[in-house]
RNA sequence: GGCGACGUGGCCAAGUGGUAAGGCAGAGGCCUGCAAAGCCUUUAUUCGCCGGUUCAAAUCCGGCCGUCGCCUCCA
């Protein structure tokens, strides 16, 4: 498998330290508010690229830190009156929910910086030994000029930081303005804050990504992804933190997902094209289209939202999905045939070493969809024979552990339908179609859509989907 | 100002040297009692524009135009 790495900017072969697990680091949401769908691009894309490991036999061992303690969620609670962590709950859960929403993947750990304070006064207490930071005014800083290799990441080592606006900004004193701070000594009277060895304060954002990675994967790990915003400062920075206190390579692999922009702007509040998740779903926007619409665009592109491509992406949903329930009722009591799992090899083959080729995600679905033509191609209404009918839904589910876009399904026959399907048949043999389109048009109204083909009858259920 | 990405049919989007995947939409046809679903044909002699390299370029190089991002604890 071949993986972009922003270390090296190169697409590079991806293989584990450890033979077939892989540790996956990824920076989760501040939990301050409901995550808007810029946000979930890159979740899902992260999900992505979790589920397609595991279907390359890969374990995984996922982390996704949550930060609920910095200054947008000390400002929010404090302006409702609440404790951080009865005002970052609320979100956290809310966040929960919308990874569900999206057919994510849990992973294996959601730590939050609150729950990880002592590991991190830990290393904050290394660097200081070792000489890669220093104290001032009741804060720990990072001093960048004791590590070489800082700004490989992001590339600053051939640029220069804006100096004077830096200044300007920081409240805090630092030897030199490219100095992060690690450690946030107490300013205000109620403000959250923990006891450590260099005085009451709380930790630096970057700090918990470090330790909350090398506390649950070790200290070095394979992969570690984010939105492409969080190169500089804040990868570069948890790399600077990590190495200095380590000594060894902290991730192999960095992976980015490109910002996304919306109705062809950048999104922003003050453009009206700013969107939850929550508030798709309250224009009645189905949550799989909308997932569909985040991930099937390459991750290292920019991916313009617009609202035609929930509705395409609805409908091409519905292909597959439509697909999956014809071959699941085929009535075509013909022998099994050989030729059907070739074309399953061929295009599990085909969609493989696309998303092989890091993770293009369109080579795979244009796979799917192709593989489907090439069926309908060779048997009419998808009616395939009996036989091949569990391998090619086994395919399709195969494909699924990946898009997770598809509620796949047999749509379960009760006995009224049944009856009402048997009644229009008779009805249709005996030419009386008034009676017939009068029971098609009564299931319609129960949600079922008929569909004739020569065997049988077949039907599935009406999807409310936004049009 | 510094750094970087992108610009492919009506819309979305693959393709990074060998002659344009896929989805959605449109047109025509087939199938069907009619539908639904589906299949076939068709829709870019052309890949922002202008030059250059090459037997050959959407793909490499240079310039221009346009869009977007990072440099501000914003995924």
């Amino acid at each position: 498998m071949r993986l972009y790495n922003t270390l090296t900017r190169k697409i590079e072969e991806f293989t584990p330290l450890n033979d077939k697990l892989v540790t996956i680091y990824t920076c989760g949401p501040t939990v301050y508010d409901y995550a808007h769908i810029g946000n979930f691009r890159t979740f899902c894309f992260e999900d992505l690229m979790r589920r397609y490991l595991k279907f390359r036999g890969y374990q995984v061992k996922q982390v996704m830190n949550l930060t609920d303690v910095d200054d947008k969620t000390i400002r929010k609670a404090a302006e409702q009156g609440l404790g951080l962590d009865e005002y970052t709950k609320k979100y956290i859960e809310a966040f929960m929910e919308d990874c569900k929403t999206l057919n994510m993947e849990s992973v294996e750990f959601y730590p939050r910086a609150t729950r990880t304070i002592e590991e991190m006064i830990e290393l904050v207490s290394t660097l200081l030994e070792k000489g890669h930071a220093y104290e001032k005014d009741g804060s720990v800083y990072f001093n960048i000029s004791s590590l070489p290799t800082y700004g490989r990441l992001s590339g600053l080592d051939r640029r220069e930081i804006r100096t004077g606006v830096s200044v300007d900004s920081d409240e805090y004193e630092k030897d030199d303005v490219r100095d992060f701070v690690l450690w946030k000594g107490k300013k205000e009277e109620n403000e959250p804050a923990w006891h450590s060895p260099f005085g009451e304060g709380r930790p630096g954002w970057h700090l918990e990504c470090s330790v909350m990675s090398m506390k649950y994967l070790g200290e070095t790990l394979d992969i570690h992804a984010g939105g492409e915003d969080l190169i500089f400062p804040h990868h570069e920075n948890e790399i600077a933190q990590s190495e200095a206190a380590t000594g060894k390579t902290f991730v192999r692999h960095w992976v980015h997902c490109k910002y996304l922009i919306v109705e062809g702007k950048k999104m922003s509040k003050s453009l009206g094209n700013f969107f939850t998740l929550r508030q798709l779903l309250e224009k009645g926007y189905d949550p799989m289209a909308i997932r569909y619409t985040l991930i099937a665009a390459h991750y290292r592109k920019q991916l313009n939202f617009t609202f035609d491509s929930l509705e395409n992406a609805a409908k091409a949903i519905g292909r597959v999905e439509s697909f999956y329930n014809a071959v699941s009722q085929t009535a075509n009591r013909n022998p099994r045939s050989g030729s059907v799992s070739e074309l399953i090899t061929k295009y599990r083959a085909q969609f493989t070493a696309a998303m092989d080729d890091d993770l293009n995600i369109s080579g795979g679905l244009a796979a799917l969809f192709e593989f489907i033509r090439e069926i309908n191609t060779k048997y009419p209404d998808s009616q395939v024979p009996e036989d091949n009918k569990t391998e090619i839904l086994a395919f399709l589910d195969e494909l699924n552990t990946v898009i997770a876009c598809f509620h796949f399904g047999e749509e379960l026959a009760d006995e009224e339908i049944m009856k009402l399907i048997d009644e229009r048949n008779q009805a249709r043999k005996d030419r009386n179609f008034a009676r017939a389109d009068e029971i098609r048009d009564q299931l319609k109204e129960m949600g079922i859509i008929l569909e004739d083909t020569r065997d049988a009858t077949r039907f599935k259920r009406l999807k409310q989907v936004k049009s």
